[in-house]
DNA sequence: ATGAAAGCGCTAACAA
DNA sequence: TTGTTAGCGCTTTCAT
């Protein structure tokens, strides 16, 4: 059997009380008393039970993150690469929990037996609306991912979509380019990725007194290279002419990319690339993607700090939108300016 | 608060027995007293206490998954994300734990903290050796995953890399290609996937009487898309000719194809190319990535499986190594035949 | 600076 | 078929 405080006490010769305090690091504790303790620890190679400690204390130190999936969308494979780092700095351990991007699975994850598992949830949603932002308004600490609801109950983490997509279009027009193919609208969608990333699209045009053409938007979902090979074949195939060609996550561009080589379309010669994302394969696809950087490291850092907040108990206090910053990084798959 | 079987108990005029004895579905409860316990525990919106719960019962419904990193090693995530779904249809939660295919960190996992938090350990280790094979008998359930390790004292999955890394070579020759490159390879390694493959690239080789040429061999560590690039890229300005180029991995195989197509070498007609694990994008990749395919879902269910019935109690029975089966997916990257 | 004791919410052994 | 009770290992409150 795994040893106990008791038994550490019993060893130590001092109080469970002690052993706890030792390990918990409270400060005032005899150096000579917390040498014995350690010893004891370490020759009964105690460690702690967490769902005791848990119980009593409330705390789990677990941190639910709650993704469409892993696989396919390799932002969110990042994403809980860096946030199970980030998480590990603060002493928390991450749960990740995966939704399909499905609205359902996520309301489920909203109130589902893990929510009584962990100190509170990181929630990517892809699959919830505008009108489900007050189903956000839950009893433990909660930070809300992405960009499919705005002002809702909780801390919000966020980027600048639109201000990135007219940045995006505007370097695409920079280049020369008049006739910009998007790649990943979504049809009659406002707000969300696609919604917000084709208003800055339009922005961008009307800025430059380019007329917006129906016949140039490719409609995809969900944003996987699979869709973005096929929207684009189809954009090619409508006979449609364009110059440029803007996918809204770089899935889709790379799956774009293998569409327009397979149509002997030369990148960026003859159609400039533009992805969203800067996935870490964008500097190893053929040619190289250029792409919207949204500042992932930022993004991570800021969500698990507000929940850590949060956690800490300042539950009341008002609520946090932030937006992390953008760039655009340039590579082969536009010309060199 | 959050209520607890009292409140339940006591709402449904019964004892915290009886409302245990309907959570756990056991089967000895009258309809009447199920029904009047199910209302109360809707009424409450109860939901068990896990803490309590793991501690009495000495089970947390949590299996740790090591892997060294969820992005950059598609693997992985594919792997993470189809263990995940798996372990949910068996009531399990997973955890998943990034070593960075460090040794030490490696270790860490085996006797962390986190080891008391979860029920059993599917272990995808990289940075472990032969050697270190005694270092795997633990006091708890322990599958281990891959090939760095063979005959520990755990249950283990993994697969024919030998005949794998074999019959794709033959594949290679039998389209007629006699100067097959290989990337990936690790200097003096012999257990290992790369030590196991290239033993089945070099048997290929002597049973169709080619010679081992060490010049087209490319040694690369890790097995990320830049290091495919960066090798291939070497072996081309090194001057050594080849027609065909075996990837140890998908991802060096991705980057292996950029290297070529830098080089203007022409994929398939100049040189083929075969990767290894038939990642999603392997379908999506320009050209599509002909590719040895491992057999995912069989060493995913095979593993839960194996882990399961450990937890189950059978930690004394012998242990088992199960290899999964493996067919070539052939694409665009090798002629047709 | 340390100890004693209560009790977190549940399951399991036993009783009725 | 249902109830009673002990106790899992820890943190916390209150004493000292």
């Amino acid at each position: 059997m795994a040893s106990t405080l008791h038994d550490v006490a019993q060893l130590a010769g001092v109080s469970i009380k002690t052993v706890s305090n030792v390990i918990n690091d409270y400060p005032h504790i005899r150096a000579e008393t917390r040498a014995k303790v350690e010893a004891a620890i370490a020759e009964l190679s105690y460690q702690p039970n967490p769902s005791a400690r848990s119980l009593r204390s409330g705390r789990t130190g677990l941190i639910g993150l709650a993704v469409p999936e892993l696989s396919l969308s390799s932002y969110f494979a990042e994403l809980a690469d860096r946030m199970i780092a980030a998480a590990e700095q603060r002493g928390l351990t991450v749960l990740i929990e995966q939704t399909g991007g499905d609205r359902q699975r996520e309301l489920d994850v909203l109130s589902g037996a893990r929510r009584k598992m962990t100190d509170g949830l990181l929630f990517s949603a892809l699959g919830l609306q505008q009108e489900d932002a007050e189903l956000l308004r839950r009893p433990y600490p909660l930070v809300l991912l992405g960009e499919r609801i705005f002002g809702g109950p909780t801390d919000h983490v966020t980027m600048h979509n639109v201000e990135a997509a007219r940045a995006g279009t505007e370097f695409l027009l920079g280049l020369g380019r008049r006739r910009i193919a998007v790649v990943g609208a979504h049809e009659g969608e406002v707000i969300g990725s696609a919604g917000l990333r084709l208003r800055g699209y339009r922005e961008a045009l009307d800025a430059a007194g380019e007329p917006f053409r129906e016949e140039l938007v490719g409609y995809a979902l969900p944003w996987h290279r699979r869709d973005g090979a096929e929207v684009t074949r189809r954009l090619i195939a409508s006979g449609a002419r364009f110059d440029a060609l803007f996918a809204f996550n770089d899935n889709l561009a790379f799956g774009a990319m293998r569409a327009l080589q397979e149509a002997h379309i030369v990148i960026p010669d003859d159609v400039a690339v533009l992805g969203f994302d800067n996935l870490d394969d964008a500097a190893y696809s053929i040619p190289s993607l250029s792409t919207i950087d949204p500042g992932l490291p930022e993004i991570v850092e800021t969500s698990i700090e507000l929940l850590v907040d949060r956690i800490a108990g300042r539950l009341d206090q008002e609520r946090r939108e932030i937006m992390a910053a953008f760039r655009i990084v340039h590579r082969e798959s536009t010309p060199a300016i």
